[in-house]
DNA sequence: ATGAGTCCTTGATCTGGATCAAATTTCGAA
DNA sequence: TTCGAAATTTGATCCAGATCAAGGACTCAT
């Protein structure tokens, strides 16, 4: 990291490492070169308001696999995600898991108007993240009518997918479940600007397996099967190469949209 | 309905009838006296504020079985449920259906930042909603902060529901699901100060089956599984008497609250 | 490069819940 | 009250996906 660029001190976030406070010598808000920010809940501020966010944000990287908050655990942070990919999962009490959604660069973490978080967040690959404290961050909110508004859109937006996983889960094959996730997969990639077709699976089977409520087997014997009809190949494990996208959209069970 | 409190005309909502807009000749505006006013979106407002917002109601009834909303309309406009119980479901082009939520008075129905709605809404029982246009209600959010953080505390709250839902779908048995499913009726009637133990069904078994993610023949051996094991009774089947409510937790596989 | 541990795949078998098929029961309408 | 349609329950069978059990193939630290 350039030292004209950001003065920073370290500590600990999980089993990760921390950049303290952004705080510049003198020079810009980095927050206005931040790759995400257009895709992020910062789309909605102007430059003096983010200027304002800046002021409360800590610049934080998570190790892989690394614990960033736990379920039941006081919700005293939220984060912005910009770097990496994280998982949120729920566990029964004898171990089942179900993974409720993979966070991806841009993505708002920590959404909950409750005292403790709701589900546990675990960095899949390394991650960066903007790190606010809650009570800075809920006093913003208040101020910057965008930033609510924001909020509320997005909350809106993940009330969505949640009720199309729970369709999915609920009334989906495994066959339908492997083909919905891979599309889901390739038209982030795409609506992030990146490469949408060789995708790449930044997460274990195990982690598909628990997101589409099912077994690593047969999530493997899914894969297997989309192959040997010709719909893609599997260059290595975690890349997969869709050769008839459109045959995989007739294969979720959905509406072609 | 007394002739001195609302001055009303008729007009179509699904299969049902409506009252046009609440315009009292002279008296207070009704919303004063609505029962589900706080356990609703109401609750966060001034009385100025309830006023401003109840000029832009209207007052709704819906048939049982009527459609309130169509996934994939235009959302036209908002509703708050102040009678009855509907449900909100999602289904693919085969016909397999999925019920991501039941709601009941209080509940806040159409909450979406999108042009259409992701979702059908049908009356389970007559229903009564207080209906406002959905540009209307938007322009008092802006105006009336409380409202918004109101909304936002909604829908983290609805977030927080269908993560545990995921969690039903995914990962419990169906043993689990019928004990989570009930124990849930139960603790809402209670939340919202009605009877909590004779609980009552207003879905039927299919109804039932598409929440939970099972056909109605598996909920009905669940639950005959749970009679047998004395932990209910069935006085009919649309009422359910709780024998041993700590059991029935147990038994929904989560932690013990 | 190499080896150990992890992850992924493949195969064999089992089973919970679906499906198919009738009874029953319930309940609203006449 | 009685009838008939719809909802629920019950029973018999089936099967998609889980479970159990090895094999292979990556990957990463040495």
């Amino acid at each position: 990291m350039p030292p004209d660029k950001l003065i920073m001190t370290s500590s600990q976030v999980g089993r990760g490492t921390e950049t303290d406070t952004i705080r510049p010598p003198r020079p810009r808000n980095p927050c206005h070169a931040c790759d995400v920010r257009e895709m992020s809940v910062c789309s909605s501020l102007e430059p003096a308001e983010l200027d304002r966010l800046s002021a409360i944000a800590s610049k934080v990287t998570v190790d892989a696999r690394a614990t960033i908050i736990y379920e039941g655990e006081e919700a005293d942070n939220v984060f912005n995600l910009t770097l990496g990919t994280v998982r949120l999962s729920k566990m029964l009490p004898d171990g089942r898991r179900q993974i409720t959604g993979f966070l991806f660069p841009g993505d708002f973490l920590g959404l909950v108007f409750n005292e403790t978080y709701g589900y546990t967040a675990e960095a899949v690959t390394a991650v960066s993240l903007c790190r606010f404290p809650r009570w800075k961050f809920e006093a913003l909110l208040s101020k910057f009518p965008h930033l609510e508004k924001r909020l509320l859109s997005i909350a809106s937006n993940e009330l969505m997918a949640a009720q199309d996983q729970m369709l999915l889960l609920g009334r989906k094959s495994s066959q339908e479940k492997v083909a919905s996730f891979l599309l889901m997969l390739s038209r982030r990639a795409a609506r992030h600007g990146l490469p949408d077709n060789p995708i790449d699976l930044p997460m274990n089977r195990a982690d598909i397996a628990d997101y589409l409520g099912l077994t690593t087997e047969t999530v493997s014997r899914a894969l297997k099967r989309l192959h040997k009809n010709g719909l893609l190949t599997l260059p290595s494990p975690s890349q997969v190469a869709l050769l008839q996208p459109e045959a995989l959209e007739e294969l979720t069970g959905d509406d072609l949209p």
